[in-house]
DNA sequence: CGATTGCTTGATACCTCTCAACCCAGGTGG
DNA sequence: CCACCTGGGTTGAGAGGTATCAAGCAATCG
């Protein structure tokens, strides 16, 4: 059934204190990001955006690339029969809506209150041609989005919903590195229409997961690992 | 179960005559297109590998990027149970195998018996430092990869065989424009591997479409469209 | 306190996978 | 020339996994 969007009521939220302190990309180098860091243009705006209001949607003329300060993020696609794709969670430090056609090919919401930095792309292209770091950070940004949709596909096709729910559990902990319990940022349907599953069936295999002890659930969103080895070989 | 990878024996071919004309890109733009073939140095050297070998492997060294002359090359993943998931197919005019890392993520292999043109990386690298029109046409590469990329998450999130069939005959037609019979270069296997389903399915759907007369199976490579309305729907 | 939202759980249906048999074309060798 | 073999493809029967529909629970919010 078509993923209810709340698209909630506009209520501004309290503004937490923006955190300019970037943590690490998942999968990047440091070289590539000491090089992007340098070389992106720190005078962008800062904005803040309540949870599930839409950042910009899928066709929007793209003006600007915007760059996750603190809060969560959702790229995705709305199919016509009313599901949604979601391409990608952003966090903090990730950069998202960088395009090279004029409008935006994915829809980009926030998963929880955001506060992000916005870098107009006309200033960018016009410092891209002079600026060799920029242009190896923009490179580098577009390599590394290919290979997280490649990643992305293989987890698509033909794996189990056990399999899908334990490769996305870990690729989330790798956001909170060392960490024994994670905290998820976002819905049972968020992690559905991540992973190409329906609501319920993501929720009986958490819970199934927590029956094998492999994880348990201080609370819904509260995810403690009991057994790391063996949410590893699921992921087979 | 297992993909049964022929991994041929290793005859040689005799040749066609290479053909250096390139096609369309099915999506970029002919902007992108020209400078990339202006900046792509010619003196690139021309291999050719037979059906089913190998032309590298994911994590080999990647030590040049290639161009497609003539024939079909797919790039995919095998997983640790034995399955392949098939990321892309190239066609004449296209480039694979560009990486930003040390290694190959991906392993390619030669659909049918294929030219190419290999580009040592090391030239492209010196050459992009100085040369704009490549370091762009690499960039627009990256992007385009990467939209292609997500287009195929979207394929295989939470569609029907008949939708991801459909999608594929379409996306496929797009190679040869306007042509009423369009000419499969891969096997049933090929085809259940980037769509995430299984060889069986993927007949099945084939005999369904053509009882309901939405296609014809001339041959079993050989495919008519009647009904390309009907098709475009079943995307959905 | 009732309403809403996010989540869980159950029963059932449906779709795709699995296993198996069979077909067909092409090549090979007697 | 024909028998045989092989690889690719089709088709069938049954099993299994996930979607769907429905009900209920807990926390939050007004």
């Amino acid at each position: 059934m078509p993923t209810q969007l709340a698209t909630s009521t506009g209520r501004a939220f309290a503004v937490a204190p923006a955190v300019f302190a970037r943590t690490s990309w998942p999968n990047a180098t440091t070289e590539d990001q000491t090089d992007w860091d340098r070389a992106l243009p720190t005078p962008g705006s800062v904005l803040h955006v309540a949870r599930d209001r839409e950042i910009y949607a899928e066709g929007d003329p793209a003006g600007a690339l915007f760059r996750v300060v603190a809060g969560v993020v959702r790229t995705c696609k709305f199919l016509s029969d009313g599901h949604r794709q979601i391409d990608a969670f952003h966090v903090t430090g990730d950069v998202f809506g960088f395009e090279i056609g004029a409008g935006y090919r994915l829809s980009a919401e926030a998963v929880c209150d955001c506060t992000l930095i916005s870098y107009p792309r006309r200033g960018l292209e016009n410092l891209a041609a002079s600026n060799d770091a920029l242009s190896q950070g923009l490179l580098s940004y577009a390599m590394r989005s290919m290979a997280r949709a490649q990643d992305h596909s293989l987890l698509l096709g033909r794996r189990s919903a056990v399999a899908k729910v334990a490769a996305f559990l870990m690729e989330w902990a790798r956001h909170s590195p060392g960490a024994q319990t994670v905290a998820l940022a976002m819905t049972r349907q968020d992690i559905a229409d991540y992973l190409g599953l329906t609501i319920e069936t993501v929720s009986r295999t958490l819970s199934q997961l927590e029956r094998s002890a492999v994880i348990e659930l201080s609370t819904t969103r509260q995810i403690r690992f009991r057994d790391p080895t063996a949410l590893r070989q699921l992921n087979s």
